[in-house]
DNA sequence: CGAATATTTCTGTCTTTACAGAAATATAGA
DNA sequence: TCTATATTTCTGTAAAGACAGAAATATTCG
């Protein structure tokens, strides 16, 4: 790590802290800082060296990005060696990490919770009521954070972020429109 | 965990490993999971009961809890132990969880970030030129987020569940405006 | 104040995860 | 095909986190 420049170790390391945060292996989310602030793809050993970390876990590492769709491997004409870059552009970036995370954790829990639904509604014992309830709202609310992520994923990047620029006054404007 | 209804199981069963996913305790998770479908507050030793996890756990779990916001002690009239109780609204639990979030995880980044970019303009290498536009894009992305986070976390509860209703069909009308 | 009960903190154990180094496998060019 | 190099998988160890049970502390009521 010694051979990066300050702020790159910085961030390197805030990011990895970050990674843990969010279930994310330290490791990981250390590479994917280096490979991000990097301005060229860089090969599995380069990545060892700046990180001082084992070869093993730099190869696992990188699996586990790519899993996730945010690191590509690269070709560099006259090396055989695979190099791997970052997703350059944030906001594809978090894109992509939304919605992988929406694949494995919502969805999953929209099953969960209707199986759940299902199976007090089975029931119908009256000592259940509230509790059905609770699921149901839950389930409500899952279900429409999963529809505004697919409403929103359909847009082109820029109309989203105007979106997200412009949340207040539309948010405000259908307030008042509600009175 | 015998004594549950056996929908309440899974559910709490799922809750705990969602919260696993996401960087929180599985206990933590499950008590809360527990405490969510529950009609009436219930003390520590219940808790233990219903999830077989020891009275230790059970309290640091519980303190846990109410570090975020989303637990409450109550007293009982005529009974000297602590009850808990969970937020019963979901958007607002959701709206704690995310503050909290916000505070603890995207708060102190914005911090790091402006401390790296700051670092890095200093220095004024030309080889660091790529790296200090991608932090500043990275800085740029969450200020943006923590922006918008602000504007929503004014509006009324019913405002912000309109406005996310209605994200597809904003965003798209942004969207033609911006052609 | 003293006993009973409730709660927290402490300590050690167990489980899980992270990780290094070695071994095995795969791949590309000679 | 053989050799050099790249990559992955395997194996054992170390570190971290989770957790139970015991001990200590605090609280309430008689």
């Amino acid at each position: 790590m010694k051979d990066l420049p300050l702020f790159a170790q910085h961030f390197i390391l805030h990011w990895g802290e970050m990674g843990t945060k969010w279930g994310i292996n330290r490791t990981v989310a250390q590479i994917h800082a280096l490979l991000f602030i990097s301005d060229h793809p860089l090969h599995a050993e380069e990545i060892c060296d700046q990180l001082g970390v084992a070869r093993s876990n730099v190869s696992n590492s990188l699996k586990e990005l790519q899993n996730w769709g945010i690191v590509k491997v690269v070709h560099l004409p006259g090396d055989r060696r695979d190099h791997f870059e970052s997703i350059q552009d944030v906001y594809e970036l978090f894109r992509i990490i939304a919605a992988e995370r929406k694949k494995r954790e919502i969805d999953p829990t929209l099953v969960r919770l209707r199986a759940c639904a299902n199976e007090v509604g089975a029931t119908d014992n009256p000592a259940d009521a509230h509790a059905k309830e609770k699921l149901e709202s839950l389930l409500s609310f899952f279900e429409l954070v999963s529809d505004f992520y697919t409403k929103m994923d359909r847009l082109p990047t820029k109309s989203a972020i105007q979106a997200i620029r412009m949340g207040d006054k539309i948010a405000k404007s259908i307030g008042a429109f509600m009175k």
